[in-house]
Formats: structure tokens, C-alpha cells, sequence
DNA sequence: CGCATGCTTGAATTTAATCAACCCTAGTGG
DNA sequence: CCACTAGGGTTGATTAAATTCAAGCATGCG
């Protein structure tokens, strides 16, 4: 089922045993845990398991994703290095992970990651703050499903991998499409064809530029912004109200 | 911008105002908190505003929602009697709350909150399962949103409701909906037309039986299960792995 | 080279959205 | 008490957007 079977686990860290250098990041709680491998398109767990395990992505790129009756895939979130999963669950894993490319993960016990963060009041707001960020991005990505049409959402996704990747939001600006057609279609409730042809499309009209399969350049920062119908010109702490009359539809 | 302006409020309980009678879960904070009359249509809080309080429901139904550029809307959940808001975020509130039907709140300072939750090992497990609950409505939001046509949306919206106020499951329960169509059409990603038509249909079937505007019988309830497209059969700990190929596409 | 996989493109189909009309009910006021 | 009204809800006809079905293209790998 996992792989990595034949991996060695140190005695778990209590919180004793990091004495004299507790970490002030999560990311530092894994530090000292060995590597492990993952080959592309391998599971790293599956929707249903105890969940036994928290992670941390050392390099690479997962998917995670849930299954319907009749086969339909979801895919929530993709995950890249530095991105800690596994923290909003009670027992079991409400989803699947599987790495896109070949991928580097740490594993921590949950059992002993929760001693660390509840002795910790260094690192409880930081799990606070990763809980709220994962359920902000939640929210977005209703909103994205809910009334966004392909366009809107194939330019938010671009707009959120350019954002992920470089902090960078300039024009010319490269972004990294690890994940193939499938996994982006089924990220944002479309299908292959329809993220195809609209890919194609902005292509066309010259506000992204093709850099092979997995690659693309932002020529029209401003006008993926515009496009992609967050009102993103405005992140900072003031925001304008709205008033819900006469807009689009849908 | 917030109603109940006029409202006496004590000095906030700090964790020593609670010496003595320490809650043992997270309504128990609230006990002590005047209680505030919202009437139907009233917010709230909004989108946007410095998020300075938590709020328990005491009675009533609230909309939480967020406003996209041109005006479109969408509900990302409802609140009911007994349910909390206001947790899962940093400084700003990240959805405006709009009282549905007369409702009854009451407040509780987040910093006050935040020192309660610290200082308490009983509560903080609470919270974090509170965080996880919420999250996993979210995923099985985003599902529904993404992968679901209008009548699974509509019966997975039914089933929702009904295991919410009674833990009921059976047939001829009878299901509240005190939200308009247009609410429902809003958290469900459809237009209030198309809600209407699916209920309709539902009925014509004789799977629910409308009881007036707001209220629905639940007739053939293995019915709307199957319908809802979620495997609700297997909701105990074990779940069946099914393999990712050849279901319906979309 | 030849195959497989992933991606693109085109045409037909389907679902839900849109546009438009009408109905029902609760609440108001004469 | 009843008529009127406004808001919410339903229903029908039409349209639009995305899906589905189908074919072909590109890239990479044995």
C-alpha cells in the first residue's frame, strides 16, 4: 500500500528528545526525520487510512484527491516542497496523496507531532495559522467551482502557480505546470478537453505563451488577473465592500 | 454596519473569570454572554472587517457567504443553533454572516477566545476537531461543486440538512429549509431555476413530499442517498477503495 | 521505428443558464 | 373581509457553455 516499507524510523521524537533545539517552525520538526522517496505517480496514502502521519514535502509535487461512487476524481489541493500535510484530520485521511514527480517527504507521528505542538506555544500558532490558510484556499476554491466559468478558472489556477512558485507577479514570469491536463481539469471541475481548449485560447490571444507541455509564460499579468475575476488588485488589509445587485448571473 | 450597537456588554472574561467553573466545551465559553437579537436579513459581520469576535448560535439560521467582483455570490455553508463561528481565521473575517430568520447570537472577543483556548488542554482538542469538521465540509463542498449535476447537488443538500437537525435517517422525516431557493441555488452552484425544477422533479418522482415553501418530507430515503452520490452506505471506519477507471466521466 | 500516453482540435450533444411569463402566498391596507 | 401587492417560487422556451464522442497530433521511451 505505502511505499517505503523498508525505510528506517528512528525512535519517534518526543518532545524530550528535541531539548536545547526546539524548532520554531514546523518544518523544523522534521529535520532530523530520514527522506524518503517517491516515485512519480506512487501514493504516499489513500482516503480511509488511520491516519498515522504527518508530512512534509521535501521536494516534488503530490496530488491529493478524492474518489466518488462511480469513479469521478476530485483533486483538492497539489502540494509542493516546503508544504506540510496531514495536520486538519481526526483519524483518518479525508483524501489521497500521490506524487505527480518524483518526490522527497519526511513523515512525523502524528501522535507524537500533536505532544510537540500542544507543549509548544511557539508552534500552536503557527499549526493555528496553517489550518486557517488551508481552509482560506478552501474557501477560494468553492468559490472558483461554484460560479467561475473556465476562463475565470483556468486563469485563477495560473495566477495561484505563479503565486506558489516565484512570489514574482510580473509580466514574462514562468510558470511550472508539473501536473498534467487530467490533474488540472480535475483540480478545477472541468474536463481535459475543455482546460485544452482554453489554454489554447489565451495562447492565442497572446496573454500566455507556451513553453512546452509543462511550462508557461505570463505575458499579460494584468489581464490573467482581470480574467481570472478575483478582485485581487485590492490583498491588502482594506477591502472594498460589494454590493450583491445587478452583476453577471452566473 | 453591525446591528445590536446598543447592547451592554460585560467586561470579557479572561481565562481568570472563569476560576472555578471552567467549561468543558466550547459553548460553555459563551454561557455567560449576553445574548443579541438579529432579525431576519441582518448581517452579521462582513467580508473583510477586523475579525474582533467568535460567535455561538443560539437560535435561529445565518448565511455565510462571499461577494465575487461582479457581484455574484456564494454561500459557502449555513449556520444553525448550537453551531460557532468565527474560528477559523486570522485578523479579518474571510465571509460576511447573515442572519436567515430571527436569530439569536451571542459574542465572545477572539483574543479572550484565543487566551481561553491556550491556557485550556480540555478545549483546545475541541477546537481543532471544530477546524477539522470545517475542513471536511469544505472537501465534500468542493466534490459536490465539482463534480456533481443539479440533483445529486440538490439530494446531497437534503441529506445534509436532515442529518443536521435530527440525527434522523429515516423515511418520512421531515427536513426545514428556512433559506429562499436563491439561497440554496448560491451554496449549491446552480441558479434558482434550476433548484426549483430538481425539487420538482424530486417530488414528482415521490422520492420528498413538499410540506409548504420551507419544509420537505423525506419520502424514499435510500433513494435520495443513492441519488446524492455519495457512498453513504460505508460511513462506519472501513471504506471501500475504488479503483480510479472507466466511471461516468462527468 | 513503433507504440503509448498525453494533448489538441472538431462536431454533436447535453445540461444547466438565461429570458420571460405566470402563479402562489403572506402581508398590507382599505 | 377582501383586494392589492410584493416577493419568492414555478414553469416553459430558448440559448450558451461545457461535455461527450471522435479523430488526429506530438512527445518520449522501449
Amino acid at each position: 500500500m505505502l511505499q517505503a516499507e523498508n525505510v528506517y524510523y528512528p525512535k519517534e521524537l518526543t518532545n524530550g528528545g528535541l531539548l536545547g533545539s526546539e524548532p520554531h517552525c514546523l518544518q523544523g520538526l522534521f529535520r532530523k526525520q530520514p527522506v524518503e522517496h517517491l516515485a512519480a505517480g506512487q501514493s504516499l496514502f489513500f482516503e480511509g487510512d488511520a491516519a498515522k502521519h504527518v508530512f512534509e514535502v521535501v521536494e516534488g509535487d503530490l496530488r491529493i484527491f478524492k474518489i466518488i461512487s462511480d469513479g469521478r476524481r476530485v483533486i483538492t489541493g497539489f502540494l509542493h516542497t516546503g508544504d506540510i500535510v496531514g495536520v486538519s484530520l481526526k483519524n483518518h485521511y479525508l483524501y489521497s496523496a500521490e506524487a505527480i514527480t518524483e518526490t522527497k517527504v519526511r513523515r512525523f507521528s502524528r501522535k507524537a507531532f500533536e505532544a510537540e505542538i500542544s507543549n509548544s506555544p511557539e508552534l500552536r500558532p503557527e499549526v493555528f495559522a496553517h489550518l486557517c490558510d488551508e481552509m482560506a484556499a478552501a474557501q477560494d476554491q468553492m468559490v472558483l467551482l461554484s460560479r467561475k466559468n473556465a476562463e475565470e478558472r483556468v486563469c485563477s489556477f495560473l495566477l495561484k502557480q505563479l503565486r506558489r512558485h516565484s512570489g514574482c507577479r510580473q509580466s514574462n514570469a514562468i510558470v511550472e505546470l508539473p501536473m498534467t491536463r487530467l490533474d488540472m481539469a480535475d483540480y478545477l471541475g472541468l474536463t481535459i478537453e475543455t482546460v485544452s481548449r482554453t489554454m489554447t485560447k489565451l495562447t492565442n490571444k497572446g496573454i500566455v505563451a507556451s513553453v512546452g507541455r509543462h511550462c508557461v509564460r505570463i505575458v499579460r499579468y494584468a489581464t490573467i488577473v482581470q480574467l481570472s475575476g478575483n478582485d485581487d488588485e485590492y490583498d491588502g488589509d482594506e477591502r472594498a465592500v460589494i454590493a450583491y445587485a445587478g452583476g453577471k448571473r452566473h
